[in-house]
DNA sequence: CGGTATCCGCGGTGATACTG
DNA sequence: CAGTATCACCGCGGATACCG
């Protein structure tokens, strides 16, 4: 039980919970999401400048990727100079509640490994 | 706001959702900690015997990673042939409920591509 | 402005063999 | 039984340059 692999497009996985870290994981998309999520709809140049350590080539990357699996919207306006914006779509703030479940384990993960640093400096 | 990098211990993040992944993220670890909280406490060949596609360098390797973070405990037992047991720690329990959050929305993205796939069928 | 195209290093992952 | 050790691959992510 549970050693057959399934799939989904074109992901597999064995576990949803992989299938969930294949399309929100990777060193990018959690940023992007959130802050798609935060500050609403975004213009390409906007993400990038809040994300400053991100480099054109991926930021462009993660979010076709992001648009492939269905979580964000991208508008083209036919315009010179071009205006792309990008935007969560349904199921992409769907995401939301599931990213603030990590966020607040990650902040309760924080204050253990603290505790035990002080505990080890007061022994 | 939200550029600042921070750390916790060797882990660096701009958000606590990168912690989370970095911690229970890759492609084994949510098997493995989803094994162990379901079957309990095992021993190494027994989880071998579970996940029949990790290698065995992997498998150890990850519960080495698993172990550092404090979320699985790592029992030796003195002895020939050795035994060695792993189980989660009371840190490795907490992150259950997280996985079971990503486990359902995996599930609900699956019905939402299922669905999406029959609307194109369909016409 | 919002992209492609190309090249490349590094680390995550795996196959295989050996060991206390 | 439960590991190390070693070698090799490959894909993620980054740097840089060019394009409509």
């Amino acid at each position: 039980m549970g050693c057959e692999i399934k799939r989904c497009g074109d992901k597999e996985y064995y576990c949803t919970v992989e299938l969930t870290l294949q399309i929100i994981g990777g060193k990018w998309k959690p940023i992007i999401l959130w802050y798609l999520h935060t500050n609403g709809t975004q213009r390409f140049g906007e993400l990038r400048r809040t994300m400053p350590n991100i480099t054109q080539k991926m930021l462009t990357q993660q979010l076709r990727e992001l648009e492939a699996d269905g979580l964000v919207h991208r508008e083209v306006y036919p315009q010179v100079p071009p205006k792309v914006e990008y935007s969560l779509t349904e199921l992409g703030t769907s995401v939301v509640p599931v990213m603030r479940t990590m966020c607040e384990w990650g902040q309760s993960y924080e204050k253990a490994v603290a505790q035990a640093a002080d505990g080890r400096d007061a022994a």
